[in-house]
Formats: structure tokens, sequence, C-alpha cells
RNA sequence: GGGCGAUUAGCUCAGCUGGUUAGAGCACCUGCCUUACAAGCAGGGGGUCACAGGUUCGAAUCCUGUAUCGCCCA
């Protein structure tokens, strides 16, 4: 007898995930690389997939090198995790590739930080110094995701990992930003951008989230140069802004105003600031708020430096890059906006020219990232000619080609790509791809090119700068879905794209376009746009077949998680706490359609028992099996138990492949949970323990515990990797050495008879109304009772299975019979027969009675509802001739169960 | 102001193409330490499907309106 390691008794998740994970990835079993032979046995094949493979891809929506895993992260790559594992299974070939991108402002940031502990700044170091104090940093703290990828068990390709940075992906930067500017659709030109004082650089409208603050409108006197209104001297304006009067250089009211326009063409005069400025007539004004007279400063407002426009007003430039008054701003030049303001406010009430200052709520623009107010500013930028870009990517997601899930996502996208804007890309950090343009400091000659210039090939001077600033991060993310394929071979990146031939490899041409992108709703404008953009421009497709959306996690009382209130859940104790399988599972299982998610931590702890029902359910099969059990190659005769649960398998085998295929994740988890559960340990397992004993059935119930055990824990692998895959390696299988990891995904038992569905659904509801009269009628646990079953229809297993029934519902004998009339019997009508119980002296006729009448009313709620659509002329008329039989066939069911019940209830009466 | 979504049991949610006596998990109540599991087993209670109309033989499901809540854009 050969000996065998024995199943500890007790469920300990910890020690799993350093168990496991280290036996995947060093055995590259994440890798396409990796595939099944025929045998179903792990063999490696070569990196170029055979002709019937299909692939399947995933390129991880690349997380903040200078973040950590926060729990939407945790359910994102749980969802990605679940499905490369799910087609590695089904034998696809499949990657998930892992990376980071280099964050300009948030890792700079935090160097930045660094450097202020030792009082030193950025600039007190050379640019190249900086940034190789950047990688130092990135190499030694940069690593914080990739720890906790492992935690979580993702099966990711390592050797596949990409950063933005990296050599392969900058050259592919540089490439694009080369043709894209070839093709026209990148310039450079002083526009009106978002400018953070506080990062000192240029940022792109999505990087600016608009909230409603607390303010004023401030109302005061703009005196009028030879022109009166209602006798006065002056104009009553507001505004929320009184620091930005000294860059006015329009009053605009609305041309039809009765109350104004005849002061359109009149001068007035700035305060503080001696200069004189027209009245114009606009109808941007909005006649109903203030007093109808808006003031206008182009340089540092959206809307003002669109009037300016249109009317060729001058720009006056008052606040600088850090947000000081300058130069221009008089005698109020250095100061903060905020503390002008505050003086301005102050002289204006001092002189008598301010009317009234009110609470205002107004929404103002603050940087995503610093936090600070951002200052709309005209600055000399690089853009992107997005509209071009935008018309292939809507038409892509139009024509099908790329699928939103939930659908009704694609509003918001369609809703966003119809506005475009053009897109401010440059950066004015040290971190980041820098733009690979030069400018030639004696002609004045801007030069693009992704190779490197030292004269200008206009005038041939040597005095040639690359332009100070960097790319916005998120246009090398644009890129991802192929740029991390490509980068494969950077040398082919520099060779052959210069000669207008988009380079291919291998990786591209198995994995591009990617299978699907799984991200949260509020980065359908960071990553999905952009990629979607680039990516068809540029690789002439779509970049992912279905871009999977899904919600936010919110804590119980549905806040949003923030540092700042305090509620943020960190993933990696949970995991710790509950184990990382309970936690996976958890996180799927919580997902609602389409909606955002409310963190609930007794969700958590049910699914830590689940594990642990897991477990035990291994253990029992363990137990009650011969320590040499092998499962038979040659299927023993099955019973119509073991067919049962066959036939349950596959239907929940069919219910979880179309759940995994339509990115129904709640329902593959709710469908395994209640399959192994129910089906499994309340039903089958408690049939087995009877089985077992019976020489008869043993083999066949032996064989049906460990061959569907077995399965189920492939199924349950992809959302419970690590419990799943120390279980198999106990499992009496064929090839032993095997990982369930790249084992093969389940297919449906075949040979089956199906009415054992119905057959062993008849002995469930026996053994079910048993159970129920007893509890009803208070019967002891222990009391064994004789009971006597007639069907309605002959079938064989009920009195096959009498021992089984005997020793669930607690019986001392279960006998069938045709009819039978019996004293001291109580009887329960079911769907497939009459049931009736010795309870002579052992009953609460009360309580029998009770039972009864509530039963009774269920069933006439029934007999109403049918009988109302039965004698519905119309119903009869119009209704499908099926559903009308089916109908009346629940009428007569109805029917005769209320009459054996009616009569039951007067048999106990006394 | 424009758009999107939600409202089903105490809580979190299913219910997909209209046909159930409206479901699940958790919570609750009752009984049980029955040698796989008390992180368990068995039995049970609990809903006018937000409201009002309409379409239909038939509505939680489709349409219109109202209310409340949430989100996005301005």
């Amino acid at each position: 007898m050969s000996e065998r390691k024995e199943l500890p008794p007790k469920y300990d998740p910890s020690g799993l995930e350093q168990k496991w994970y280290p036996v995947w990835e060093k055995g590259k079993f994440f890798s396409h690389e990796y595939s099944l032979d025929e045998e179903g046995k792990a063999a490696q094949i070569e990196a170029v997939k055979t002709e019937q493979q299909k692939s399947f891809s995933i390129v991880i929506p690349p997380p903040n090198v200078t973040g950590s895993l926060h729990l939407g992260h945790a359910l994102n790559h749980t969802i990605m995790d679940i499905l490369t594992r799910y087609h590695r299974m089904k034998g696809d070939a499949s990657i998930y590739l892992p990376g980071m991108d280099h964050a300009g402002i948030a890792t700079q940031n935090v160097v930045e930080r660094q450097l202020a502990e030792q009082s030193k700044k950025r600039h007190d170091f050379s640019r190249e110094e900086f940034e190789k104090k950047i990688w130092e940093w990135k190499e030694k703290s940069g690593g914080m995701i990739t720890h906790q990828m492992r935690q979580l068990g993702e099966s990711v390709n390592w050797d596949y990992e990409r950063f933005t940075m990296d050599e392969g992906l900058s050259a592919v930067v540089k490439r694009v930003f080369v043709q894209l500017y070839e093709e026209g659709l990148i310039y450079r030109a002083e526009r009106m951008i978002n400018w953070c004082p506080k990062d000192q650089t240029a940022l792109s409208n999505i990087e600016v989230e608009y909230k409603n603050v607390k303010g004023k409108l401030y109302t005061f006197q703009y005196p009028l140069v030879d022109a009166e209104y209602e006798g006065q001297k002056w104009l009553a304006v507001a505004t929320t802004r009184p620091e930005t009067i000294l860059g006015d250089t329009a009053l605009a009211v609305h041309p039809e105003d009765e109350r104004y326009k005849h002061l359109i063409g009149k001068k007035a005069r700035v305060p503080f600031i001696d200069r004189e400025i027209e009245v114009i007539g606009d109808d941007y004004v909005d006649r109903e708020f203030g007093t109808g007279v808006v003031k206008i400063t182009p340089a540092h407002d959206l809307n003002d430096f669109a009037i300016g426009q249109r009317h060729k007003l001058p720009t006056i430039k008052i606040l600088d890059n850090a947000a000081k008054m300058t130069e221009l701003a008089g005698k109020f030049a250095g100061l903060s906006r905020e503390e002008a303001r505050k003086k301005i406010v102050a002289e204006l009430e001092e002189t008598g020219a301010l009317i009234s200052q009110d609470d205002h709520m107004h929404s103002v623009g603050h940087s995503y990232r610093s936090g600070a107010v951002v200052e709309p500013m005209i600055s000399l930028q690089w853009f992107v000619s997005t509209q071009p870009l935008a018309d292939k990517a809507i038409e892509v997601v139009k024509n099908g080609s790329v699928e939103f899930v939930p659908k009704r996502w694609e509003n918001l996208y369609f809703d966003w790509m119809y506005n475009i804007q053009d897109w401010c890309i440059s950066r004015q950090l040290w971190w980041g791809h820098r733009i690979p343009a030069y400018h030639c400091q004696s002609c004045g000659h801007t030069e693009v090119s992704a190779t490197e210039i030292h004269s200008c090939p206009k005038c041939s001077s040597q005095e040639v700068l690359q332009d100070e600033d960097v790319l916005d991060t998120w246009f090398s993310s644009g890129l991802w879905p192929f740029s991390t394929f490509l980068s494969q071979d950077p040398e082919k990146i520099d060779h052959e794209w210069p000669q207008g031939k988009l380079p291919q490899n291998n990786a591209l041409s198995m994995f591009y376009p990617t299978s699907v992108l799984v991200t949260g709703f509020d980065i359908i404008f960071f990553w999905v746009a952009r990629m979607l953009m680039m990516c068809t421009h540029f690789m002439q497709d779509i970049p992912f077949r279905h871009i999977y959306i899904h919600g936010l996690v919110r804590d119980a009382t549905r806040q949003k998680m923030s540092k700042s209130k305090g509620n943020v859940v960190n993933p990696l104790e949970k995991m710790e706490e509950y184990g990382t399988d309970a936690f996976r599972f958890f996180m799927i299982g919580i997902l609602p359609e389409g909606k955002d998610i409310v963190y609930d931590e007794s969700r958590l702890k049910g699914y830590q028992a689940f594990c642990n029902k897991i477990w035990n359910t291994a253990r029992f099969i363990w137990m009650n099996q011969p320590s040499d059990y092998r499962i038979p190659e040659k299927v023993p005769e099955l019973s119509m138990l073991d067919q049962w649960l066959l036939l349950e398998f596959n239907a929940a085998l069919e219910k979880i492949n179309s759940s995994l295929e339509q990115f129904r994740f709640a329902d593959y988890a709710s469908t395994i949970y209640e399959f192994l559960w129910k089906n499994f340990c309340d039903h089958y397992v408690e049939f087995a323990k009877t089985s077992l004993k019976d020489e008869k059935l043993s083999a066949g119930t032996l064989y049906t515990l460990n061959i569907v055990f077995e399965k189920t824990l492939q199924l349950l692998h992809p959302a419970m990797p690590y419990i799943t895959e120390e279980l198999y390696s106990f499992w009496p299988r064929k090839n032993k050495e095997d990982l369930i990891v790249v084992s093969k995904w389940p297919s449906a038992f075949e040979n089956l008879n199906s009415n054992a569905l119905i057959e062993v659904n008849e002995v469930n509801e026996v053994i079910h109304k048993i159970r129920s009269l007893r509890s009803n009628l208070s019967v002891p646990p222990g009391e064994k009772l004789n009971a006597v079953y007639c069907q309605n229809k002959k079938s064989n297993s009920v009195e096959t299975y009498i021992r089984h029934i005997e020793n669930i519902a607690r019986l001392a004998s279960f006998e069938v019979k045709d009819n039978f009339e019996g004293k001291g019997f109580v009887k329960a009508v079911g769907e497939s027969g009459d049931i009736f119980l010795d309870v002579a002296g052992k009953i609460d006729i009360e309580r029998e009675k009770q039972r009864i009448e509530k039963e009774l009313q269920t069933i006439e709620n029934g007999i109403k509802s049918v009988e109302g659509k039965l004698n519905n002329p119309q119903f009869k008329d119009r209704a499908p001739s099926e559903l009308v039989a089916e109908e009346q066939e629940k009428l007569n069911g109805f029917r005769h169960k209320f009459e054996q019940l009616a009569e039951i209830l007067k048999a106990i009466t006394p």
C-alpha cells in the first residue's frame, strides 16, 4: 500500500501564497509558452501559437509607480486574473502583461519631497542628476505594486513586465511623436491652458477637477468715462475674482439688454490702474447673472479668452507661473492671488466702491494631483490635434468593433469624444519622455526628430537646444496596448519605423488586438479614450475587443474611500486576515452589474467560511476512501444519485462558462458557491454517507465524489487559485505531478440519464417534507419515526434509496405503498406524492393546524391567480396554447393539493 | 441647466427576450456539538417590487409622468 501524505485537518490559508506563487512563477506557468499537450499535461511549446489555438491577452492598465494597490486595484486585478486563468485553462495562448507608468508629476513630487528633507531642491541638481535620483528611487521603492500583485496571486507574465520609461517604450513614444508631428497632428502654439501653480506645469483638461466651492460674489463700481448709467458715473459689475480686475481689457453686456445696450462702445476705467477699456456687446453674457455686466480678463479665464478672440481684445497677464501678481498688476505686484484679492476688496471697501459681497457657490478647477487651484493661462505648449484621431476612435465603437460592457458606458464615451478638445501634452517637468524637438537659438527654427540633433538643418548653427518639456504621462500610456509588445525589440523600432513601416513581431501578431481592457468608469477619458485614439491610428486596428467597466468600491455607508476620510481598506491586510482566496472571491461576489460596490465585510467572513467548507468537503472525501485510491480510468456503474450530481455539475458548468464569457463575475461566483455547498455537500455528500456503506454503490460513489470535486476545484481555480492548487496536489488523479494552474478546463459529463434529475429531486422532496413535518410538529431529533409514501407516478429511485431516506430523515422505517390509510399518521402533500408520518402521541395539533392553514392560503392565492387567467377568454385566445395547457395543468395540481390538505386539516381536528 | 443610472425582504443584491405561488447571501427566530465542517446541520418568519397612469390576455419586467437618491458634463 502506497503512503499518501496527510491532508491537514484544519483549513489554514496562511502560507499557501508563499508556497504556490513561487512554484508557478519559477515554473513559468504564467507564460503562454507553456501549454497543454494532448494528454492534458503541461508542456513547453514554442512561442508561436498553433493554428487552432486562440489567443487571449490583457495588458494591465498601468498603475502609477508611486502607488500601492487599493481596493479598486484589487477588484480590477482579480477580474483580469480570473479571465486570464480561465482562458489559460481553456488552452488559449494567454498573456496578462504587467507593468507600471512613470506618473510624471507624482513621481517627481515624491523625490522632491525626499530632497526637501535634506533641505535641497530640484534645481540644486542638474536635470541628469535629478533623473538619476528618480531612477534610483524607482529601483528601490517602485516595487510595492509588484509585490502586492504576487500576494494577490496574479498570473501575469513577468518576463513581459514593462515600464513606460523603458528604452523600448521610450523609442515608441519618440517615433509616435515624430510621426504625428509630420502628419500635422501635433503642433506648438500659445493657447489658453490649465496651469498648476503648485507643480508649476501645464495640465490637460481632464487633469482638472471641478469642485463646488463656497466663495463670494463681489459687486463693485466700475467707473465710466464720459458716460453715465442711471445718473451715475459707474456701472455695477459682479465678479468672484476681484484680483483679476487688474487684467481686464473690456466690460461686456448682452447686445440686446435694454438696460445697457446704449453703453456699448463707451469707455470704462480699470480701477487701481489707469487704463481705459471698452464696453462691448456679446451674447455670451447671461443677463440674469449678477448685474448683467461682466468684466473680461482674456488672459486668465477660458470664456473671457474666447470673447477676447472674438473682439480682438488685448491680453494682459497679471499672474505669473507661481500665481503671484506680475509687474502689470501695478502696486499689487509680487502678492499672491489670495493676498491681492484681500487687499483689493479692502481698498474697494475703503473708497466706497464696493457695493456688496455675498456668499456664492461656484465651481473651481483644482489640479487632480496637487489639489491646488488651477490658473487658466495663456502659454506656449505642445498640443495634439485630437479631432482626426477621435473620428476613428468613435467609428470603431460605433461599428461594434469595440464593445463596452455594460454597453451604456458608450454614452459617456461618445459624449466626451464628440466634444473633444485639443490635448495639451507638454509638461514643465524633468521626469518623463523629453519632447524630441530642437530649437535653434540663432534662426529660431524648430526641428522635430527622433534622433538627436546638434546642428540646425536650416542655418547650420551649432546652438541647438532640445525642448525642455516632457510629455504627459498618458501620452505614453495611450500607446501601452501595442508599445508593450513592440518594445520586445527596441532595435527594430529604430530601424524599421523610419522606413515608414510599423514594425511587427511575434508578440504583437499573437496578442494584438488585446481581448479586453478592464477598468473603472472614472478612467474612461484617461486610458480608454486615449488608447483607442492612439492605437487605432498607429496600428490601424483596435486596441481591445471589449472594455469591461466596473464600479467604484465604496465603504458600508456608500462613501467614496479616501485617505482624508480615513475609511480606506487595505486589501493586503484583509488578505492576511481572511486569506487571499476568500478575499478574491469576495471581490467578485459583491460585484453588482454596472453599479458601485458597497464594501461589506460580513460577506468577506462568509467567503472565508466557504473556503473552510471546501476544505472540509475535501477532508470528507479523503477520509472515506482507501489510501491507495485512484480515480479509475474506466467509469464504474453510476447510480441515479451519481448521475444526478453529474447533471447538476453540467448545468453549473454551462452557467459558469456563459457567465465568464459575458463578464458576469458575480454569477460565476454564486453558481459555483451554490453548486458546491448545496448540491455537492448538502445533498450528495449526505447521500454518499449511506452509499459508501453499500457494496453495489460504493465504487460509483467514490468515483463521483472524486471526479466532481476535482473538476469543481478547476472551476473554482480562476477565483481561488491557492486553496485549489493546494487541494489539487492531494487529489488521486491521473497525472499526479500536474498543477491545476495549467490543467484543462472541464467539459461536460456525457451519456447521462436525464431522468436522474426528476427522480432525485423527488427523493429530495420527500426528505424535505419529512424533516419539515418533524420540525413543525416538534418531534425530538432523536425520535425515529415510521413513514409511508404514496407516489403519484411510479419511479424507481424512491424505492432504490429507501436506506438513504431513512438515514437522512431519521426514520425507523420508510415504505412505499400504492395507497395508505393509517391512524395516528399525519399526511404531507408533495408535488410527486403523499407522505404519511406516524406521529401518534407525539404531535402538537395546534401548530400543525396553523401550518396547514397557512399552506392552504398560499395555494388559494395560486388558484386565484391561475383561475383569473383561465377565466379570461382573451387569455385563451391570445396566449400560446402550450401556456394555456400548462396553466390548466397547474390549476389541477393546485386543486388536488388543496383538497387533500383540507382533508388532512379535517382529519386532525378533534 | 443637459445627460446617465438607481429605487425589489432589516442590509447588500439577482430577477437578461413580459408568462414563478417574487429569489439568494447576510441578519433574524426555533431546534440540534448527528465522528467532513458550530467558520457547521436542519427547520422557519419576513416583500402592495418607490408612487400614479398607460400598453397588453398577462407587468417587478415595456411606455409616460412624479418623487427621492447617486454619478457625469456644463
